[in-house]
Order: structure tokens, then sequence, then C-alpha cells
DNA sequence: ATAGGAAGTACCCGTAAGGGTAATAGATAG
DNA sequence: CTATCTATTACCCTTACGGGTACTTCCTAT
């Protein structure tokens, strides 16, 4: 079975000496490029086909997240790795959006990096303790929705609302006149604190008072 | 120091005994109790006081995924480890946002269980790698843009829109002719295959094309 | 028993919204 | 160099929307 070829873009000179390496002697992997920028980050993709990438960040001429999105674009089989002392959810965030497959943190052990690269290399997911946590966090997070009381019937007007229907088939919908709902949604748009259709829709879907 | 105090909830009968043998000596945890059911729960949290409970979705009498909710609300300092055979989005991630601490399944081998539970105890968020990339892949999921080919001035005025702004209100921050902001936002209705502002907000949210 | 909240109905009124049509300037492609 | 496309502006017209106020019925919680 063939050995499985990691390239490592990291600027830090001293901690690229260091990872080159850690990495240049574990069994199965073997280390074909090392480099302080993205400049050549195309040539890699046609030319060595590396089975995964180790990113930095914070690079001189381009980020590592914008380099993953263009890596994931041109090597979908490439399998990604950010390697960072960036732990802010913003950055980890459009990471795994722009499609990393693993994110570690830099104060990780080397024994840990190493597990986490054969972790990658099967198909796994590796991720710091830390970053796992915020990701937890963050769907906590986005799963809270602030009570508004709106009464059932205010509920399943705001849900047709939403749904782009107008007044008159809301009412059609609900089976009353068109001036019931007018009401409700009068008072919907004071519980809400908002002053017209459009406002309350978006207000509705951001903070999850229907369902997206 | 004092032990980490663990309880077991799990209806399948010899899975259970299979748990209480292999968690009852580990050294620093403690299994002081162990349920095939809910009925216990609150007598559980407010007598016992565990520091960790683990639970199995498929449960008689509540979901897993009910209960973690009530943990959570009642003794927030529990850690509530997920040990489950469902794998699918739904349940992963309404256990997540009602507050799951970890997430494993049940194909996992006990020495890595027993790995799981000191991680959880000490902070951290174990998960199968299953589970971590069905997370990497939903983040990646969630911020595909499917492109209307908006113009830089109609995305301008529908994020305005968005913000719940009058057709006369965005005249004013364009600074155009009211007339001209209709004609807009008639194209932008017709490119996202919508009749009016409600639904092009709710559209314009759902698929991402302005922040939420 | 009764006060308060939820739901429904009904009116008026003014403006905002949405559809149709057309003209102008700038860019771009053939 | 002209034809076409895009972005922009403009006008007219009808309807939908949003605010105000008022009344009835039902239910539930004190």
């Amino acid at each position: 079975m063939s050995k499985t070829n990691l390239v490592i873009f990291e600027d830090n000179e001293r901690l690229r000496q260091s990872l080159e390496l850690l990495l240049s002697d574990i069994s199965g992997f073997e280390l074909v490029g090392s480099y302080g920028n993205f400049t050549q980050l195309d040539e890699v993709l046609s030319k060595i086909c590396p089975n995964i990438a180790m990113l930095d960040i914070d690079m001189p001429d381009m980020t590592g997240i914008a380099a993953v999105k263009i890596i994931k674009e041109r090597s979908p089989l490439c399998r990604v790795m950010m390697f960072t002392v960036f732990d802010d959810d913003e950055r980890i965030f459009q990471s795994i959006c722009n499609g990393a497959d693993g994110y570690i943190l830099k104060n990780t052990s080397p024994l840990k990096i190493v597990q986490a690269l054969q972790e990658l290399s099967e198909g796994g997911t590796p991720m710091s303790p830390f970053i796992a946590q915020k990701i937890f966090q963050h769907f906590r997070q986005a799963s809270k929705t602030p009570d508004y009381h709106l009464t059932t019937r205010e509920q399943e007007i705001l849900q047709l609302l939403v749904k782009g229907h107008s007044y008159k088939m809301i009412a059609a919908d609900c089976a009353i006149s068109l001036d019931t709902v007018k009401k409700h949604l009068k008072n919907i748009y004071t519980k809400l604190h908002v002053s017209c259709g459009t406002e309350a829709v978006a207000k509705a879907l951001r903070d999850r008072i229907v369902p997206i």
C-alpha cells in the first residue's frame, strides 16, 4: 500500500522545521512538501496531488481559511487539517465551512498531532478538545429562542406570513375574515417590536420563532 | 480528591449490566446509579447529584433527548454523555442543542467508552468520529449559498429590505428615487421567484443571500 | 362570580407596495 | 462601430398593507 502524501504550509520557520522533523518518519506517511507561503499552492495541487495538507491560518500572502477553499475546489479529495493558534468562533467556523476536515491548535503535543493526522488519513475528523467544545456551544447558542409570548393563532399566522402568503391568503387558509388577520398581525408586530411584515419575517427567522 | 459520580440510563438490561461491569472499577469514577427508565430522574438529580449521566436515547418512558434538557435545566453542572445507536442528524443535533456534552455511538469499544468518560469528566467534549464528521458536514452544508445573480445594487437593496426598511427609506439610504427602488425590487422578486417583500426576505435569509 | 386574556369580526383611512410600460446612459460583445 | 445588455430613472394605476378604534364571544384563573 502506498504512503499518504503530506504537505505543510506554515510561515514560522522554526515551527515548520520542527514539523518537518516530527512528520518526516511516521510510518505510512511521506512528507512531500513544506512551504512558508501559498505562492506555489496551484503547482502543489496539480503536480504533487497531496493526500493531506496541513495549513496555518496566519500566512503572509493569503489566510489558510482562503486556502482551504481553493484546495477543496481544486482537489476535493485532499484532506485539510487546520493547524493554528486561533481559537475564535469566526475563524473556526469559517475554516469548517470552507471545507476543513480537521482543526487542531498549536499547543497540541507532538504525539497528538501525529495521532490527529493518522485519524485524518483514515477519514476521521480530528479536532482539539477546545474546538469540540466551541462547536457544541455554538449549537446550544443557536437553538436558544427568545419568547415573544405569541398565542398559537399568532404563531400560525406569522408562519403563513413567512411563507409569503398575503393577508387575503392567510384569511382563506385560517378560514377567518381579512380584518381578523389584520388585527392579529397588528398584535404580532407590536409584540415583536417591528413595524411591518418584512421586518417581522426577518425577526421570526433570525430568532427562530418559526422553523427555518 | 473525591471520585466522579456516574449514573447510567439504559433500558437494554444486558447492555446495562455490561456497562455496570465496565464502569464499576475505573479509578476516579464511582458508579452510583443505573436505571432502565427515567421514572426516578427527578429523585436522582435531587438526591444523588451525579457528576456525569450517560443516556440512551430510545427509552420506554421518555427519549434521552428530552431527558438531557431536563437534566441541564435542573442540574447544569451535571455533564451528560449520549450513548446510542442513532447516528441521524436530527437526533444528534437535537441532543447537542438540548445540552449534551458528549455523543458516542454504541459500537464504541469499551476502552474508548472509558476514555470518553474520562475526557468528559475533565471538561472535554468526546464524540465518535462519525459524529464529528456529521457536524463538520452540517456546517459545510449550511454555508452553501445558491446564486440568484443579483447585481450589487440589488443585493444592497435586498439587505435594506431585510432590515425592515420601507421603500421610501431604502430610496433615501441609496440616494435614488422611490421609483428606482420599486423597479429594483421588482427585478429582485423576479430573480428570486417570489411575489412580495415578505417572501423575498424569507428566501434571502433562508438561502443566506444576506447575512443572518 | 368575575375579571382578564385570547380569538374573532367590523368599520374607516391614508399610505406603501407591487405591476405594467418606457426612456436614458454606460459597458461590452460581435 | 453598432447592437445588445445592464443599471438606472421615471410615470401611472390599483390593491394590499398598517394603524386606529370598537364590539362580541369564549375560556380560564383567581
